[in-house]
DNA sequence: CCTTGTGTTCTCCG
DNA sequence: CCGGAGAACACAAG
C-alpha cells in the first residue's frame, strides 16, 4: 500500500533516474488506466520530457517539458498495488533482467511503458489497476491539489492548523487520518502506527480529544511519517521502490499486521484487529484509550 | 470470505 | 428542500 513514505522514496528514485531524459516511446498495453484517451496522452508525451517531479499525498506529479505558456502536467496514482519501475535497459521487458522479486513483476500486469532516450524504461504496472495516470493542464492540477488537506511534513503543518482542521469534526481519529481532503498521504498503515504511538483508540471521536491528545497525534504524525521516509516505507505486499527495490520499514510497524501477536509495548495484551470505516484497523486496547 | 485507495452514491441532520 | 458531513458502497484480483 503505497502511503506518503512509499510516494516521497519513488519521487526521490525517479529524479534520479528520469528527469530530463527525452521520451522517445509510449506504449499503452491497457487504456483503462488511464483517463483520457489513448492517442491525447502519447501526443503530449512523446518528444517531451519531465522537467520536474513531485508528490502531493500519494500523487505523483511529472511535469512535462519546457513549454512555459500551456504547461501540462501527467498525474499518477498508484491505488493499493501500482508501481512505477524504472530499467536501465528494456532487457526487463523480455525477462534479461534479475528483477529481485521476480514472482510479483508480471510483464501482463504492465499498462504503460514509457521509453527514454538511452535505453532506460520506465513500467507502470498495477494487478488489480486501482492506480491510474492522467494528464492535466496548469488549472486541472490547480483543482486536483485543492482537494487535498496540508503535506504532513511540510513546516506549514503546525501544530495550530492541525488543531483548526480538527475542530468541529464528528468523525472518529481513524477516518480522520485516513481523509485526504485533512491531511494528505496517511493510509491505513500509517493511521494505525500513528495512533498506536500517541496512545490513542481508533473509535474515539475527533471532538472527545483533549488538547494534550490532539498534540500527541500530531507530534505521532511527524515521528512516524519521517521514520518511514528515512527509511524508505513499508513493503508489506507490493510496494517496491523506482528500482525494485522493497521499503526497510516493516520492521518497525508495531502494531499494523501484528493482530494477535503481543502488544510490544504493554506485553500484557495481544493487538486487537476491528473495522472502522470499512478498514481493517489493529490496535492496542490497554495501551489505546 | 479477506485485503485498501479512491471515487461515487446514499443517508442523515439542521 | 438544500447543503454539507459523514458513512456506505463499488471496484479489482490474488
Amino acid at each position: 500500500m503505497p502511503e506518503l513514505p512509499e510516494i516521497e522514496t519513488i519521487k526521490n528514485g525517479l529524479l534520479e533516474k528520469v528527469l530530463g531524459k527525452p521520451i522517445l516511446e509510449v506504449e499503452v498495453n491497457n487504456a483503462s488506466v488511464l483517463r483520457g484517451g489513448k492517442n491525447i496522452f502519447k501526443k503530449t508525451l512523446g518528444g517531451e520530457s519531465f522537467t520536474d517531479i513531485t508528490r502531493r499525498g500519494k500523487m505523483l506529479i511529472f511535469e512535462i517539458g519546457e513549454n512555459v505558456a500551456d504547461k501540462k502536467f501527467l498525474l499518477a496514482r498508484l491505488g493499493m498495488t501500482g508501481r512505477l519501475v524504472y530499467f536501465d535497459s528494456d532487457d526487463a521487458l523480455w525477462g534479461g533482467y534479475s528483477f529481485k522479486d521476480k514472482k510479483s513483476f508480471s510483464h501482463k500486469h504492465c499498462h504503460v511503458i514509457f521509453t527514454f532516450e538511452g535505453g532506460g524504461v520506465l513500467l507502470f504496472c498495477d494487478v488489480r489497476r486501482f492506480g491510474y495516470m492522467e494528464i492535466v493542464d496548469e488549472m486541472g492540477l490547480k483543482n486536483k491539489l485543492e482537494e487535498f488537506g496540508p503535506e504532513p511534513l511540510s513546516p506549514d503543518f503546525t501544530l495550530g492548523i492541525f488543531r483548526d482542521i480538527a475542530r468541529n469534526k464528528k468523525t472518529n481519529i481513524k477516518a480522520f487520518l485516513l481523509n485526504q481532503k485533512y491531511i494528505a498521504g496517511i493510509g491505513n498503515i500509517y493511521a494505525d502506527e500513528i495512533l498506536f504511538e500517541s496512545k490513542i483508540d481508533p473509535q474515539r471521536s475527533i471532538d472527545s480529544l483533549s488538547v494534550k491528545e490532539i498534540r500527541a497525534v500530531y507530534d505521532a504524525i511527524g515521528k512516524i511519517l519521517k521514520k518511514a521516509v528515512a527509511n524508505r516505507g513499508t513493503t508489506f505486499s507490493d510496494y517496491v521502490d523506482a528500482a525494485g527495490d522493497k521499503g526497510n520499514f516493516k520492521k518497525f510497524l508495531k502494531v499494523y499486521g501484528r493482530a494477535g501477536e503481543q502488544c510490544l509495548r504493554c506485553d500484557t495484551k495481544k493487538i486487537r484487529k476491528i473495522k472502522i470505516a470499512g478498514r481493517g484497523t489493529s490496535y492496542c486496547e490497554c495501551c489505546q484509550k
